[in-house]
DNA sequence: CTCAAAGTACTCCAATCAGAGTAATCGACC
DNA sequence: GGTCGATTACTCTGATTGGAGTACTTTGAG
């Protein structure tokens, strides 16, 4: 989007991890699993080789050695380039102090809950929360596992942050189900009507949108 | 994902328009444009026409007819079909009451906090509150417009849901930004100790990551 | 009345992605 | 010592995506 070729933060761990130390391409993959960073970044196999090819085309990393054990395949052995170290603290700089807009499913089925009837919306977003609920619950035990585990807080901040969404996201949810359960939320009439007559309601927004 | 070429949300927004009168793919980027759906739901048209002929295949819309004004390329009309309208009832359905896992960027980016300076950091994490800011100033204004037009707060929902993100972000945020100023960030004395000397430190997860 | 700018309605394509598939090795259990 | 499953290390393929490009039409300013 912004600058060429940032568009895969994929890339961006890639590059994080050959800053620590050379690898090969699945030696990444695991070292970010075992750091839990693929639960951030998005990590499959097909896009992991595109990226660090598109990255090596860009000169921002470079092949250190290829070496081979038995009859499995060669492995290319990468490292980061200067330029691709400052490629990582600019892009990471960019990331840190740019929001960017995001798409969430949930904003986009949002946007077109009237399609759903009230009854049934009010049922789906009460299944929402409860699963919500659960997985903040499994959050915070897991905060708990890995605070005794000594494991500072600065390595886990991404994670912290996910709670927050998941917290906020609760809230809207929650204050919306009471809207509608309540017949508080402003347009619940015709949103009403719209389901139960034949759909010949004059829809609200016909002066408004223009 | 889940079902079968339920990837982009932009089919599913097709589905909708086309579900309230038949239509040409340009008139549904229109109506969805006129809306504010585009806010919500990434809209371009390469995808928009691959994912029309994509539902198309799977018969979830049908050609109502094909016109053509003058010498402007031929106008396809498509209507949506009854398996149309059950897969967009089951669609949102699905999304409302599932969350699913996201990868925003900035979670990405503080998965990778350690790999700038923490004064940078802070920095970089000030920067960003001021432009949280802004969006949120510029949504507030917005809203008092709208609500002044008088369109209904149902029709508005999605807005809402990423105010109330952005707000979280902005909480977030802050605390972070006092958290690393105030020197109260468990991990903060190594994260300086790392990009102070030649990076030669223990890492603290060596034990904690397996 | 004329010409430029904005709008209409797509089409094309290179790049990227997700995920299934493959093929070799390792450990370990009976 | 054989074979079952897990792990290692990719490769391939078909979809998707974003963005630029095209070719006409309508509007509106001078």
């Amino acid at each position: 989007m912004v600058g060429k070729g940032r568009s895969n933060p994929l890339a961006l761990a890639v590059l994080v991890c050959l800053y620590e130390a050379p690898m090969h391409p699945y030696e990444v993959s695991q070292t970010l699993r075992a750091r839990h960073k693929d639960e951030s970044v998005r990590l499959n196999y097909g896009s992991l080789y595109a990226v660090i090819e598109s990255l090596h085309k860009r000169g921002l990393v470079a092949v250190a050695e290829t070496e081979r054990s038995g009859r499995l395949p060669e492995r290319t052995i990468y490292r980061i380039t200067d330029a691709g170290v400052h490629e990582l603290r600019d892009w990471l700089a960019e990331l840190l102090a740019v929001p960017h807009k995001e798409y969430p499913d949930f904003e986009a089925a949002l946007s077109f809950l009237p399609a759903v009837a009230p009854d049934e919306a009010l049922q789906l977003l009460r299944d929402r929360l409860e699963r919500l609920e659960l997985a903040i619950a499994g959050y915070e035990a897991a905060r708990q596992l890995v605070e005794k585990g000594g494991l500072p807080r600065l390595l886990w901040v991404e994670a912290e942050f996910a709670h927050a969404r998941h917290q906020a996201e609760r809230a809207f949810t929650q204050a919306l189900v009471e809207e509608i359960a309540g017949g508080t939320l402003d347009g619940l009439a015709w949103w009403r009507q719209l389901h139960e007559t034949g759909g010949d309601v004059e829809a609200p927004w016909s002066r408004a949108a223009r």
